[in-house]
DNA sequence: TTGAAAGCGTTACCAA
DNA sequence: TTGGTAACGCTTTCAA
């Protein structure tokens, strides 16, 4: 492995020519790169990034904290790779588990200066511990963090779940029911206010009974469905909190013989594969764009530029539970 | 942000001690010790990783190539994550979309030393090119490679496929379609020498019209069913390539109204989340385990000790398909 | 346009 | 048990 050092006894000039060739200074003549990247070449020289991440001080990597890995996080975490990359950034993973300790690596990575960055998907610290990392590096958060140092690029799920409940109502559904996932999450919140909202804009009744909660999974989404069938007025449409529940929702109807979307309309969110595949209508949550939105949060402080957010919108997409 | 220069001056000692100190060197006496690690939590010290990898050449962090990222390769890289994390080392993605040019970005990461090695989940470059790398770390492969230098934890996936077949034969199926993916891969031909092997043991008919290839997600899956819905003897049985494959066919015969599993028999392969969910007869494919031995296959190059793979094997999953 | 030399923050070897 | 000092391989400032 030859070193900067070599190239430059090798070609004749000095350590910081051999330097300048390497980052395109216009202060080297013609002659003078070609002959060093001829060198180079040669003898197959690469740059120890070790090297200049010590002399820089950055390491051209962000960390991106999780509490695990699953589809919705596949999709923000593909798109963040591909566009921090294409800025010359990589992303290291830090699957957390929930352990508090194991998430603190990550920050104290940041304060070590092995990442320049730290994206967090979701984090279970305190808020003030996690806060308290901000003067090492810029932090972003796809959960809301309701701290002015760092920025989220959650939506709000208001306009979303306002779309979903819409929908149904033009079709005609009016026992709509709700699975939420953790109540007192502040998404639950948003999707709580806009049914009301809705519901009472078109003089629905607005009933405790049709709020379900800590309903996360396609488990959940199923027993939901026994839940209700004996019931003397079930629901006939049902808001879920994510297509994985969705799922469980239409296929625990489907053996209980009800006919969807006739007898029981179903929504999902998020409009993940799994929705596509199996034909249920659902909101079209824009990931990708959030993860886009997450690194040009991190642009200002790490590339020095000001780069305008990418304006983000639900969508509803009509499938056959509807 | 302190350094361990200033530590020492704070101390009185040398350099040289408190980098023993932060290594946990025998060789400082107890006081010594103490009274500098109070002025590091004094200080609010942290070693700066860019320098320690710096001296050390080494930086703790393993590259992780691969095309996308998928529910499979998701289940994969969390194993691999948490036990890469359990020995220290952290992981670094490095999704190409089989793009050669970017893929080559991650060998020359291992040239580089930003890596100090590399995991292969699916590579696109020439044999001849990857191999050329090897001398800069080690290089372990999820994906069969055939050379001697970069070893792979693929498993052999005769012995699943004849898990299946037996199963399905044992059942009293006799006309056993196979969905195929890559005709020319590795893992299509054993399982084609599975298919014959295990069929004429049983004395049943290995007919040519019974392989289907290019199969590969649930679109292929639900239009394979389409195919052989007109033919005078479809087959009574299905052996997919993937779990995918099985959903799209079950989902088809379904809206076919063939009862499954009467009319039709379908296992899928891998045993994923989706297969369970939709109690899909499959092959359990020990990912994790996989993963775990494909980190323990560089154990001894990083770490220097030779540790030992646990064995695995695939597992039929019985469910509602068969 | 080029060069000398001082960092960057550790580790590791050789003495003491 | 401790210290001095030369690596590690590059960047950057100041002069020339």
């Amino acid at each position: 492995m030859s070193t900067l050092d070599e190239i430059a006894k090798l070609s004749g000039f000095s350590k910081a020519t051999v330097s300048r060739v390497l980052n395109d200074s216009p202060h080297v003549s013609k002659e003078t790169r070609e002959k060093i990247l001829a060198i180079m070449k040669e003898t197959d020289y690469v740059p120890n990034r070790n090297a200049i991440s010590l002399s820089k001080g950055q390491t051209q990597q962000i960390g991106m904290i999780t509490l695990d890995l699953n589809e919705l996080i596949l999709c923000f975490m593909n798109s963040f790779v591909e566009i921090s990359g294409h800025y010359g950034y990589q992303t290291i993973i830090y699957t957390t588990g929930g352990d508090k300790q194991k998430e603190l690596q990550a920050f104290e990575d940041l304060k070590q200066k092995r990442v320049d960055a730290l994206l967090i998907l979701t984090a279970v610290n305190d808020k003030h511990v996690i806060t308290s990392y901000c003067k090492y590096g810029p932090i972003v958060s796809w959960q809301r963090m309701d701290h002015p140092e760092i920025p989220s690029v959650a939506m709000n799920q208001y306009d979303g779940y306002a779309l979903a409940l819409e929908h149904l109502i033009e079709r005609g559904y009016k026992r709509i029911a709700n699975a939420f996932g953790r109540p007192s999450s502040i998404n639950t919140q948003s999707r709580r206010l806009a049914y009301e909202q809705i519901m009472s804009k078109y003089n629905l009744p607005v009933l405790e009974k049709w709020y379900y909660t800590t309903i996360y999974g396609i488990q959940d989404g199923e027993q939901l469905v026994k839940t209700f069938m004996g019931q003397p007025e079930p629901p006939d449409a049902i808001l879920c909190a994510n297509d994985l529940v969705a799922v469980g929702v239409l296929s625990e109807a489907r053996r209980q013989k009800l006919d969807v979307p006739r007898d029981l309309a179903i929504v999902g969110f998020d409009n993940s594969k799994l929705s596509q595949t199996l034909g249920i209508t659902t909101i079209q949550n824009p990931i990708a764009g959030q993860a886009e939105n997450a690194f040009l949060l991190l642009a200002p402080a790490l590339l020095g530029l000001d780069m305008e957010l990418q304006p983000l919108s639900f969508q509803l997409i009509e499938r056959e539970t509807t």
